[in-house]
DNA sequence: AATTTAATTAATTGGTCGTTTAATTACAAG
DNA sequence: CTTGTAATTAAACGACCAATTAATTAAATT
């Protein structure tokens, strides 16, 4: 016995935990993970730093000892979103089979997504669909790299002859977008009513029809 | 002059207002356009009633008389908003020609949403990507309705011909409602990067861009 | 061994938010 | 004309939240 009452068993004393204590990473990577959950589930906003903290087993006040204040572990928390996505945009880049580019992407992405479901919803919920200072962070650190690359690899396929050249390409990137990122964002709600899931195989099974639709379309018959 | 001082011009007295003084709509119809705007470019949870209330020209117990509270000025955005979408897909399937409801429907959902672009930026963030007590309004009013009807006229159309049979049609709508939905979501940030906006003009281009690629696909050359 | 630095908690503070209540005025019905 | 009802404001209440401060403990450095 430590003195303490049996009745209040998870009260920790405060000061620097010893070195074998570290259950798993250290306090500020398991907050970044925490609050990525709570955010994605329900919104930066409407997520409390009591409810992150408690997530992360540790005290609000590690919050403003890492991050500052809130914003900034919700900065932290996009960076490292960002982050991963450039990871997959830098790996698509790297193999130069002719007409690889695009269907590598969109493979890629969608199982990267699959595997943070957190990432597509705080990116559409709290950085993309909104004025903030994480726009600038979006422009930045990620935006400004991906449309040096992108459309550079993308127009490339289309003087090969992989893509059809009278496409309006900037049509062409938000639709792109829109199929790879929506079903990760509706899965809540229109998971159960269409029955899919957001896991690997989805990606997968849904990846290759996003590259048949673009490959030949949706239309049958006529040809 | 009426005894108040001029230096606090816009202090209503309490009471009913005079008939006269209606300036356009009754209160309730500009609270819901207020917190449709408010919600839609800050999130519900990041909108205050006194925000809102202020944007109206009212008080915030306004909302209380109205709509009992902030979730059932919610619900009351998110019913109109639904409304609006439900006779889109009733307008579209009411034309029979033949292959015409697919497109039809299209370009009329991109016609409504350029022209209240606060539904699907409500849609998504409030709605369609969370638990929440909208997940039932939603099913409930909305979904069941559309999925009565639009899974039948696509699978129609498949059987015309006009849609290949191979198709998984869970996969195809969540494509279609992504690309629909997306470029009014992520407008705030990637219009201004990629030039574009969300008016009349666009729905008809992104429209057209949209229905091209299921007709053809993206993939030229080969054929 | 002594001192500084890193990591953590408890407790408090000031502010904002949603909601409620009471008062007030105009309109409607009898 | 009187009484009741509808629509509105002002003011206050309690809850919760983000942020701060002071205390505390372990580790690192000297």
């Amino acid at each position: 016995m430590d003195g303490g009452p049996a009745d209040m068993p998870n009260r920790k004393s405060p000061g620097r935990p010893q070195a074998s204590d570290r259950s798993d990473g250290e306090a500020r990577d398991v907050l970044i993970r925490a609050a990525a959950n709570r955010f994605a589930a329900q919104g930066a906003e409407g997520t409390s730093l009591r409810q992150v903290a408690e997530d992360a087993g540790v005290t609000p006040a590690m919050v403003a000892y890492y991050f500052r204040d809130k914003s900034g572990l919700l900065e932290a928390v996009v960076r490292k979103g960002l982050g991963t996505l450039l990871e997959v945009i830098d790996a698509s880049a790297a193999t130069h089979e002719p007409g690889a580019f695009l269907s590598g992407l969109v493979r890629r992405y969608l199982s990267a997504l699959a595997a943070d479901p957190w990432i597509p919803q705080i990116l559409i919920r709290e950085v993309i669909s909104r004025e903030s200072p994480l726009r600038d962070l979006f422009v930045e650190e990620f935006a400004s790299h991906a449309v040096s690359v992108v459309p550079d690899r993308v127009l490339e396929e289309m003087r090969q002859g992989m893509l059809r050249d009278d496409l309006d390409h900037r049509y062409f990137i938000l639709s792109m977008l829109g199929m790879c990122l929506f079903p990760f964002i509706a899965h809540p709600v229109l998971g159960p009513l269409l029955h899919f899931d957001v896991d690997e195989v989805f990606a997968d099974d849904y990846g290759t029809h996003v590259l048949e639709l673009i490959a030949r379309g949706a239309q049958g018959g006529a040809s």
